[in-house]
RNA sequence: GGCGAUUUAGUGUAGUGGCCUAGCACGCCGCCCUCUCACGGCGGAAACCCGGGUUCGAGUCCCGGAUUCGCUACCA
C-alpha cells in the first residue's frame, strides 16, 4: 500500500537557519516533489529556554529565497495545524495520558540536583530498568503520594518506560537496518509539568502521526534516538502506519574535525547562514549568503551537491533538474565537508548565466557602496562594463574589483607595470597614439586596433610596452579586457583626460 | 567510557567482482590564446584506511583492527 508522500521539515528557532538545515530542508522539498508529495514546516518550539525572537521569520524568509517551498505551515495553513509546537499543548497532554494509561510511561519526580547526585555517585549512571526502582517515580511511589505530590503542584516529568533486552531495528533508507539494543536507551523524557510542554522525542512522534508523515528525512545526529522513536510509535500503536526514516549525513568543518557550526562561518571566511542574522540579544552579526552576493539558485545546487549526487558527472542543474533526478539511492553516508571553494565556482557559473542587465542592476547597489552613483551613466554603459568584466567574477560584489576603472579614473599607478612599461618616451608615444585614435572614423575595436598594431610596427616601437602603458594610464595597472574594447566603450574625450592625467603625474 | 554510524586524490564524488593502468568536478601546477589580468582550451601532479580471507580475478564480498563523526540533557 502506497502512501501519499508527506515530507516535514521541523526547526526548531533557537536561531538563524544554519546551512545544514537548509540542505535538510532541500532533500525533504526535493523528494517532496519528485514524488508529488507535500511538503510540511513545522515549527519546534517545545524549548521555551532556547526560543529567540525573529528566528521563525528568519526561516521562513531563507526558505522563500532559496525557492524551497512550503505547502502546509505556520503561514501556509493546512488540513493538519496546528503547524507550532507551542500551540499543539492539548494534543501532546491527552498523548502522554495514553501512554501513562497503557503503562508505557510513568511520572518522575526527581529534581536535577537529584539527577546530578546519581550521575555523580555512578559514572555510567543512566535512567532506566536497572535504576528507575530507585528513583522517586509512579514506580516506586504508592499512588496516592503520586496523587497528593502531584496536586500540591509538585514538578514533575513524564518517562517512557523502557523494556530492556530487545533489538530494536531502524529501517533507514540510506543506511539500511541498524539495530540497537533497547538495554542501551535510557528512560527519555517524555514531558515537563514545568512548562506544560513536551520534549522533542514525544511531540516529534506524536505530530509526525497526526500530520500523515510518509518519511522521516533528518540529519544523522538522529540516527541514535531512532530506535526510542521506533518503539515509541509501538507504543502508541502505530507501527503499521510509522514512517520511513532518512538519516542524512552531516556538513562537517572544511577543516579539523566535527560538524559544521555556527561559529566555524566567520572564523574561516564564509557564511554558514543563508541569511545575514542580527543577534537580538549580543547584536552580534553572522554573514549571510545572500548579503555576501550569492545567487540562490547557485547556493541550492551546491548544497544539493553536498551529500547527493544525480549518478552521472552533472553539476550544474536548476531546481527543477535536481527534482527531477533526487533519490536518496544516490545519497552519501559519510559526511561532507564544507567546500566554499566549491560553492565560489557554483556563484560563478551562475553569475555567467545571468542576463547581462540583471547583474548590472546588482552591480549598481555595490557602486553606490563605493560612492558611485550610478545615475551618472548610463544603464547602456554600465552594462556594457559589467558584460566585459563578468567571466572574472565569483561574486557581483567582486564586479567592483574589475569594473571600477570605468566609473572612476585611476589615482594612482601600479608601481611595478610603471617600471616595466613607462619610459620618458613613453609621453610622446601615447600623445601620438591618442592622436592616431583621434583621425580614426570609428573606434570599433577590430578596426582601431588593426590600425593601431600596423602603427606601432610601422613606427618599430615595442608592442607590449605602448599598449601597456596605455593599459596602465587607462586602467590604472595591468589588468582588465582588451584596451580597444575599453577605448571603444569610454569613449575618445574620456581615454585622452586620463591619458594626459598619467603623463602629468608619472613623470619618468 | 558505552552505543551507533562512517571510510576512493587536499575537497565533493563516480564506481554494485573482470570494461579500473580507478572517471568527473573544485582547488593546485604547466602550456596555448594574448597588449595585461581573467575566461576558455589542452595537459599534469594527486586516492581505493590497514590486515587477513573468499575467488581464476576485489576499490567492489566476508572477518578483524584502525579512523573519523554523531549520540550519550527536564536541547533540538
Amino acid at each position: 500500500m502506497e502512501r501519499k508522500v508527506r515530507v516535514r521539515f521541523a526547526p526548531s528557532p533557537t536561531g538563524p537557519l544554519h546551512i545544514g538545515g537548509v540542505r535538510t530542508a532541500l532533500y525533504n522539498y526535493l523528494f517532496a516533489r519528485r514524488h508529488g508529495g507535500d511538503m510540511i514546516l513545522r515549527i519546534e518550539d517545545t524549548d521555551s529556554q532556547r526560543f529567540v525572537p525573529g528566528a521563525e521569520a528568519y526561516i521562513n524568509e531563507a526558505l522563500a529565497w532559496l525557492g524551497i517551498g512550503i505547502d502546509e505551515g505556520v503561514k501556509e495553513g493546512g488540513a493538519y495545524g496546528p503547524y507550532k509546537q507551542s500551540e499543539r499543548r492539548d494534543i501532546y497532554r491527552e498523548h502522554v495520558k495514553m501512554l501513562l494509561d497503557n503503562g508505557k510511561a510513568y511520572i518522575a519526580f526527581d529534581t536535577p540536583e537529584e539527577l546530578e547526585a546519581a550521575r555523580a555517585a555512578q559514572p555510567n549512571f543512566q535512567y532506566d530498568a536497572s535504576t528507575r526502582g530507585n528513583m522517586r517515580n509512579s514506580l516506586t511511589m504508592p499512588a496516592d503520594e503520586v496523587k497528593r505530590l502531584i496536586d500540591n503542584g509538585e514538578k514533575y516529568v513524564v518517562r517512557f518506560k523502557i523494556e530492556p533486552g530487545r533489538d530494536v531495528v531502524v529501517n533507514d533508507l540510506i543506511r539500511g537496518k541498524v539495530t540497537i539494543n533497547s538495554s542501551v536507551l535510557d528512560d527519555k523524557v517524555l514531558y515537563k509539568s514545568a512548562d506544560d510542554l513536551p520534549t522533542y522525542h514525544l511531540a516529534n512522534i506524536v505530530d509526525d502521526h497526526l500530520m500523515e508523515v510518509s518519511h522521516v528525512i533528518r540529519g544523522e545526529e538522529w540516527l541514535p534516538s531512532a530506535p526510542l522513536h521506533v518503539l515509541l510509535y509501538e507504543a502508541f500503536g502505530w507501527a503499521d502506519t510509522m514512517p520511513q526514516f532518512v538519516h542524512l549525513p552531516l556538513l562537517l568543518k572544511p577543516d579539523g574535525k566535527g560538524k559544521l557550526s555556527k561559529r566555524d562561518g566567520d572564523r574561516l571566511g564564509f557564511p554558514v547562514f543563508p541569511l545575514e542574522w542580527h543577534d537580538p540579544k549580543s547584536g552580534e552579526i553572522s554573514s549571510g549568503y545572500r548579503e555576501r552576493g550569492y545567487l540562490p539558485e547557485a547556493v541550492v545546487n551546491f548544497l544539493a551537491l553536498l551529500g547527493w549526487n544525480p549518478g552521472d558527472d552533472t553539476e550544474i542543474m536548476s531546481m527543477q533538474e535536481l527534482i527531477d533526478r533526487f533519490s536518496f539511492d544516490h545519497c552519501s553516508r559519510a559526511g561532507a565537508k564544507f567546500d566554499f571553494e566549491k560553492g565560489k565556482w557554483f556563484n560563478h557559473k551562475y553569475l555567467q548565466e545571468l542576463p547581462d542587465a540583471e547583474l548590472a542592476e546588482l552591480f549598481k547597489p555595490v557602486m553606490k557602496a563605493h560612492g558611485v552613483n550610478p545615475d551618472d551613466f548610463s544603464d547602456d554603459y554600465i552594462i556594457r562594463a559589467v558584460a566585459m568584466v563578468k567571466s572574472r567574477i565569483n561574486f557581483v560584489e567582486d564586479l567592483w574589483e574589475h569594473a571600477r576603472f570605468f566609473f572612476v579614473a585611476p589615482e594612482e599607478y601600479e608601481a611595478k607595470s610603471v617600471k616595466k612599461r613607462w619610459s620618458e618616451d613613453t609621453p610622446a608615444i601615447l600623445r601620438e597614439l591618442m592622436a592616431r585614435l583621434k583621425a580614426l572614423p570609428s573606434l570599433e575595436p577590430k578596426g582601431a586596433e588593426e590600425d593601431i598594431i600596423g602603427w606601432i610596427q610601422e613606427r618599430g616601437y615595442h608592442m607590449g610596452n605602448v599598449m601597456n602603458a596605455f593599459r596602465v594610464a587607462v586602467v590604472g595597472e595591468c589588468k582588465g579586457p582588451h584596451m580597444f574594447d575599453i577605448v571603444e566603450l569610454m569613449g575618445f574625450d574620456a581615454v585622452n583626460d586620463r591619458v594626459e592625467a598619467a603623463i602629468e603625474r608619472i613623470k619618468a
